[in-house]
DNA sequence: GCCATTTTTTGAACATGTTTAAAATTTACT
DNA sequence: AGTAAATTTTAAACATGTTCAAAAAATGGC
């Protein structure tokens, strides 16, 4: 073995090519948000981490790969993010704004990265569409964290709907990443700013579908959610 | 002149570089078609039209460039045959729905293009942003034919609403062609039977904000639609 | 510690979008 | 028709993502 060390009292052997890879990524990433990703050429990567350029493409299949890494470990904190916003509070509007925040806060930063990511995902064919490929199962991830994020808060809404709500929301925060890479405000304040005033009137809305009067527009539209979502 | 012809009793001098460049254009559509736009070479191009690499860029400065033209010829096609539907009906919804059935009608054929198209669309450094660059003047056209889509329809609803309706409606029309490009049914089936549902549930809500009971809702959202597309 | 096997690295080559300087052609004017 | 200026075309080079066969290094079992 390459290399051994001691965490949390387990032996965990790392293979060289694990702490090549790491270290190429660290590079490469320090090189995206410096030079940005299309100006930053697979030699430069290679000439920085002093390793030929084959040799990079032994430890990452392509030049996207490694934002796909970066991708994957922005889901992974964000899902950490979302187990205290939920430990904080059972209010779904607090939670859902919570939630999106600590989503964009993932990418704070790495707005470029974001932006070559996005025209990826807006490919179907690309394995980072949201709908196939690798990014299939972030999807479903998120979506499971909005059930999850529903299911103990206090939200009191129209049964049928509940059921479509876990969707509805990725749908609306994929919505708000958009927004968020067209933003060219300071910050990107005025996609913060947005979502602070429309996730409450989103949810004074579901709210309102308890009451049997709303049922002339939840009809129909519950057929259109399917047609959206799929059946339930 | 390299070329002569008349047209309309008015003799139109045509430059060489003209016909060249739509001699090219052609030949290059019809191989994106056939083949897929990224397993087309610009040499198969050169090849094809018996011209060198370097003269298809005299012409075109970019491969690209080349469905930019593609997609500039659909948007004046798109806008011819809005004409006639606003000559059909003042009916909002049977407008609303035909524009948009004839915008999807502009790219039938040529999804895999869209996508294309779409993956720089999301770019907002691209020059097919439609906030910056090219397409700019594209979606400002295209709100505008919203807003004459309005104007002349039998549409009574909220007074301040209606101001935001040409950016909503473009908005939704948007959405939509995201949804198709999505769309994996058979001629995508899904995406056209669910604007035949959405659609009319759409204009409903809208119809309903002339009863003054709607103010409730109504009022937070329209700071939300000042803070999306800017003040009236 | 030595050898067979596996993992990692190398350097060169390839594919394709794009640029460029010079040559060929066309145009406009007399 | 002749010529200077412009437009158009060419062939070669360049830049950069990617592939590949062979070499080097690391590993595991004896």
């Amino acid at each position: 073995m390459w290399y051994k060390h001691y965490m949390n009292e387990t032996k965990t052997t790392v293979s060289k090519s694990q702490v090549t890879s790491r270290r190429l990524y660290e590079i490469s990433m320090a090189h995206f948000l410096e030079k940005g990703f299309d100006q930053t050429t697979m030699r430069d990567l290679a000439a920085a981490a002093e390793l030929s350029l084959g040799a990079f493409y032994y430890h990452f299949p392509n030049k996207e790969a490694v934002i796909q890494r970066f991708y994957q470990q922005s889901f992974d904190s964000f899902k950490y993010a979302c187990d205290s916003v939920f430990a904080e509070t059972e209010n779904i509007e607090k939670r859902l704004l919570g939630v999106i925040e600590a989503r964009l806060k993932t990418f704070e930063g790495s707005r470029e990265i974001l932006i070559v990511l996005s025209r990826s995902a807006v490919d179907p064919r690309s394995p980072l569409s949201p709908f196939g490929g690798d990014q299939k199962e972030i999807r479903e991830k998120t979506v499971s964290i909005m059930r999850e994020m529903i299911e103990s808060s206090d939200l009191k809404c129209e049964k049928g709907l509940r059921t479509y709500l876990p969707e509805l929301f990725w749908m609306y925060m994929m919505g708000m990443i958009l927004f968020w890479v067209f933003d060219e405000s300071n910050n990107q304040k005025k996609t913060r700013d947005f979502i602070q005033q429309l996730t409450p009137q989103i949810v004074r809305l579901i709210r309102y579908t308890r009451i049997p009067l709303s049922g002339t527009v939840l009809g129909p539209l519950k057929k259109t959610l399917e047609m959206l979502i799929g059946p339930r």
